[in-house]
DNA sequence: TGATACATATCATCCTACAACTTAACTCGA
DNA sequence: TCGAGTTAAGTTGTAGGATGATATGTATCA
């Protein structure tokens, strides 16, 4: 609480930079739950900033059920269960175990996904695949054109669950990896671009149109596991493939 | 956009309940990405607030990456893939089968959460699953306290597996179907308490004991399904324990 | 036709003022 | 002395006005 906004960094409005600055003391533990905020005035005076942008600051912090105001008695840090949003922060995934994490995670989502795509899927659905499918293969390198036919590739078998929160949850996760390593790029423009595979989305395009729901698991898992790999980042062990024992 | 605040409903603050109007509007179609919100003097005189509360206003909704707004410009709608944070509407879970699709959801995370966990745990991680199970098996009924220990239980077991972004999405779903389930219950006091049901709950810690995934998995899934029965949710069919084509 | 200057529209920030709510302190009566 | 009621102080919530900054469109000039 010693900062000034020069010392916050990052571009943006005031206010969006003063609530940043609150939520990276609330989640590095500085600020625990059940905490009071300094006041608006007091926060006000130490960013020099005026009252309104620290309410704007506040307002957001709100919404995302960070911090609770009461009027008349001040703005209380809230436990991380009662947030009313999930979000990720793009600087912890600058960590190669976080990406590793988030990977794992968007690994059990996809793979669910398209092993219930391709039981639900309708001939619209496949189109719509076929088409970003398409769009992929178009593509000689893995540029931002590829990126984008590959995210809607994934998109669209999402949306061929029928699950709107399956959807909404897979695409949130890929569009957070995808953020991260374009801005990895940026910081690096030595960093190698990283080939397209076709061949994986082939094979799960095939098991969507069969209606094989182990096969587009397995071959979507396959996939999510090399494209990890192929960003630099090894995934946990798979799981139960070996163990055998599951009925 | 011929509503005004009294048609707005809910309760809590004006910039609150702006966002959450413009929020809807924008979930609904009736905003779509690359539409350009009326200018912010414009929405003060449509809502009868001041223009600081649409800022406010305004300012959540780009945190949220929901628009994006341009000095000197406007303030757009963006498209769903931009989004920063994932949320659920609470209205939504109102219609059953939005309740499905999130237990549905919940199933898939939970499954997998209880299954590393059986491979990743440690004692401490168990002696906290524990706690939960005997706070839980201490209350008669199923009440408030029954369910922040259920909800703890399942959280704990997310945090065996090491991974905090299986943790946070876990924690998040459970909590927006529990609100979900609270806000039922206030409209519709004559709801019926559910029963807790201990036993499921016992056979997944002991699954975890064993360190047996499969059957960990097995337990949490069978336990998600029946407490989505006894809130009157039933689950599509079960995926892939009768295929038998898997490997 | 392209570049430059100017006007207009709109967001971003700041300031002031008052309303509403909460909490602590004070006063008065039993 | 204790409890209830009142008042004062502190803090958030809202309103309104002003100025600065940015983007876009239009007019003018070379």
């Amino acid at each position: 609480m010693k900062q000034r906004l020069a010392a916050i960094g990052t571009v943006e409005t005031l206010p969006h930079r003063v609530a940043a600055f609150l939520s990276r003391e609330i989640e590095s533990g500085e600020l625990n739950p059940g905490t009071r905020l300094p006041t608006e005035q007091e926060l006000s005076e130490k960013f020099g900033v005026s009252r309104n942008v620290v309410r704007e600051a506040i307002a957001q912090l709100r919404a995302d059920g960070m911090i609770e105001a009461r009027q008349g008695v001040g703005a209380f840090v809230l436990a991380p269960e009662q947030r009313a949003s999930i979000r990720i922060d793009g600087e912890a995934l600058k960590d190669s175990e976080n990406m590793e994490r988030l990977f794992e995670l968007r690994c059990i989502l996809e793979a669910e996904s398209a092993a219930l795509a391709a039981e639900r899927r309708g001939q619209e659905h496949l189109d719509a695949i076929k088409a970003a499918l398409d769009r992929m293969s178009g593509e000689e390198r893995w540029e931002e054109g590829s990126i984008d036919a590959d995210l809607l590739f994934h998109r669209e078998i999402a949306r061929a669950t029928g699950n709107s929160y399956i959807h909404t949850f897979i695409s949130f996760v890929c569009e957070q990896i995808r953020r991260s390593i374009h801005y990895a790029r940026l910081t690096n423009p030595l960093h190698d671009l990283v080939e397209v595979n076709v061949g994986e989305h082939v094979r799960i395009y095939e098991a969507l149109v069969a209606g094989d729901p182990s096969a587009a698991e397995a071959a979507m898992r396959a996939h999510i596991i090399g494209a990890a790999e192929r960003v630099g980042v090894k995934l946990p062990a798979a799981r139960r493939k070996q163990s055998g024992k599951g009925k």
